[in-house]
RNA sequence: GGUCCCAUCGUCUAGCGGUUAGGACACCGGCCUUUCACGUCGGUAACAGGGGUUCAAGUCCCCUUGGGAUCACCA
């Protein structure tokens, strides 16, 4: 009984957001290292707030960034009756009770405490209640301890400990007969027999009624980690004001899994210097004693160069599959022109993003693209009709219309003319994609193919002509 | 406000008593060059403040300041 079990716990009320990604993946890495149990658990004991869309979002977050899991997804859902038997078992041993307050004078309470600066804590009005009310709808609470210390020793935080006077009778059970969060968590996290729980840092503060909760029912108590939040470029928690939360949302700006986990693991935690990491490297090296233990601000400048790194390492097959969708959303069918790992071979050192990349094989399939004006005014004049003829001329005697053939071809040319290179260079790029930014023209000829170069070129011959 | 947590370049971080405080992103220059980008070379830039402990403190302790989390019949 040596084996480590760990669990990602999200909640099924939204998409899986980076926060949530990256506790999900310092999870998954440590299971993986120690060969342990990685379960997954979908917390849905609040019924008004949790959805079937939530759970299929965060689902297919976790497959996107490849964070498989062996056991679950367990839904808190279905075990009502266990945390009902929980109850019932504490009520009987005396360690919780039934509270008859109603949140209404609850509420009143606490605004009372506020108002005149006490702490707005239950005030134990049924905590001694001797006999049951019959007929009163009444909630259950955790009779929690008066006085003493809670401690725990936190796996990234270090010791954190608690004056037992801070924490009040927490409500373990609803009116309605459903359990709550503390409660489910702690139910769950020991039926499953989970040895580490790593989570956010949000959650410090409920840790030691927790661990009241676990030595109350007799379990043994796991060990807590607490990762520190993620915050925006204006030191706030991230929200969407800072740009895109959800991992899938990314996957749809172009980014590669393998970039969003590189960066998100490296955002709190690190080894040495090493900046990237294979999946593998991860497994291997990763330590939750390595986490850092202050909270960190997204950087999506950091996340481009990541995901820059990842598409060049890419084999151009994978990234065509990947690219397509991309350019159907550009309206460009990629059946119909050069071969898509050739285009993406062009443009992987000069992409950001699989978005970038799209955006720059567009050309390659369009032969009706309009000129740049700016580009028409500085480079397609008069003068370049002879340079295109010539090279009409050059392209057509070629033997092997290869990147490197095509090079020595425009070293002839501009040999024969008497130009430089940036004479004619622009020029042509401009013929063959309509605007001055585009992959080497070599690359680019060879890619279109000796045909649809001449059909290009002949075509800005025409535009230079007046024609 | 109570409780708890945090604090090294703009950002992510290395550092685990003795360092010219290192790396990465971003930024600024040079080089490369048919464009853009890549690449490459170099540069600017940090230990929040104050007390201790110690021969020696970014590293240990305390205080201050600043930031954050949390105080529900939400999770």
């Amino acid at each position: 009984m040596s084996e480590v079990r760990l669990r990602f716990a999200p909640s099924p009320t939204g998409y899986l957001h980076v926060g949530g990604a990256r506790t999900a993946l310092f999870n998954w890495l440590l299971a993986r290292k120690l060969k342990g149990r990685f379960i997954l658990r979908i917390e849905d004991t609040d019924v008004a707030r949790s959805t079937q869309e939530s759970v299929d979002a965060i689902l297919q977050g976790m497959e996107w960034l490849g964070l498989d899991w062996d056991e679950g997804p367990f839904f808190q859902s279905d075990n009502f009756p266990l945390y009902r038997e929980h109850v019932e078992k504490l009520l009987s041993e005396g360690k919780a009770y039934r509270c008859y307050c109603t949140p209404e004078e609850l509420e009143a309470k606490r605004e009372k405490a506020l108002a005149e600066g006490r702490k707005p804590k239950y005030d134990g009005t049924c905590r001694n209640l001797t006999e049951e009310i019959p007929g009163k709808p009444f909630a259950v609470r955790f009779k929690a301890p008066k006085d003493g210390v809670t401690a725990f020793d936190d796996l990234i935080k270090g010791p954190i400990s608690f004056n037992n006077e801070e924490l009040d009778d927490l409500i373990i059970q609803r009116s309605d007969g459903t359990p709550t969060y503390n409660f489910t968590v702690v139910i769950d996290d020991a039926s499953m027999q989970v040895t580490t729980v790593i989570r956010g840092d949000d959650h410090v503060n409920n840790t030691p009624r927790q661990i009241l909760l676990y030595e109350a029912l007799g379990y043994p108590v796991p060990k807590f980690a607490h990762v520190p939040m993620i915050l925006g470029a204006d030191k706030t928690r991230l929200s969407k004001r800072h740009g895109a939360t959800s991992v899938m949302a990314y996957r749809d700006m172009g980014f590669l899994p393998e970039a969003m986990v590189n960066y998100l693991v490296r955002l709190g935690w690190s080894h040495g210097d090493q900046e990237i990491f294979s999946l593998e490297e991860l497994i291997e090296k990763f330590s939750i004693e390595n986490v850092g233990k202050s909270a960190g601000v997204f950087n999506p400048d950091k996340l481009l160069w990541l995901n820059h790194h990842y598409i060049n390492e890419s084999a151009p097959d994978q990234l065509a599959e990947l690219l397509i969708p991309f350019l159907k959303e550009r309206e460009v069918d990629p059946e119909g022109g050069p071969s898509l790992p050739a285009v993406v071979k062009t443009l992987q050192e000069r992409s950001h993003t699989l978005l970038e990349m799209a955006d720059g094989a567009v050309f390659y399939f369009r032969s009706d693209f309009d000129y740049d004006p700016e580009a028409v005014a500085k480079f397609l004049k008069p003068d370049v009709a002879p340079r295109y003829e010539a090279l009409l001329a050059k392209l057509d005697s070629l033997n092997e219309f290869t990147h490197d053939a095509i090079e020595a071809a425009f070293k002839e040319l501009c040999a024969d003319q008497g130009i430089k290179m940036g004479q004619i260079g622009p020029p042509v790029r401009v013929a063959l994609c309509g605007g001055t930014t585009s992959p080497s023209i070599y690359e680019v000829i060879e890619v279109l193919g000796k045909e649809e170069t001449r059909k290009r070129i002949t075509r800005a011959l025409d535009s230079v002509r007046g024609g």
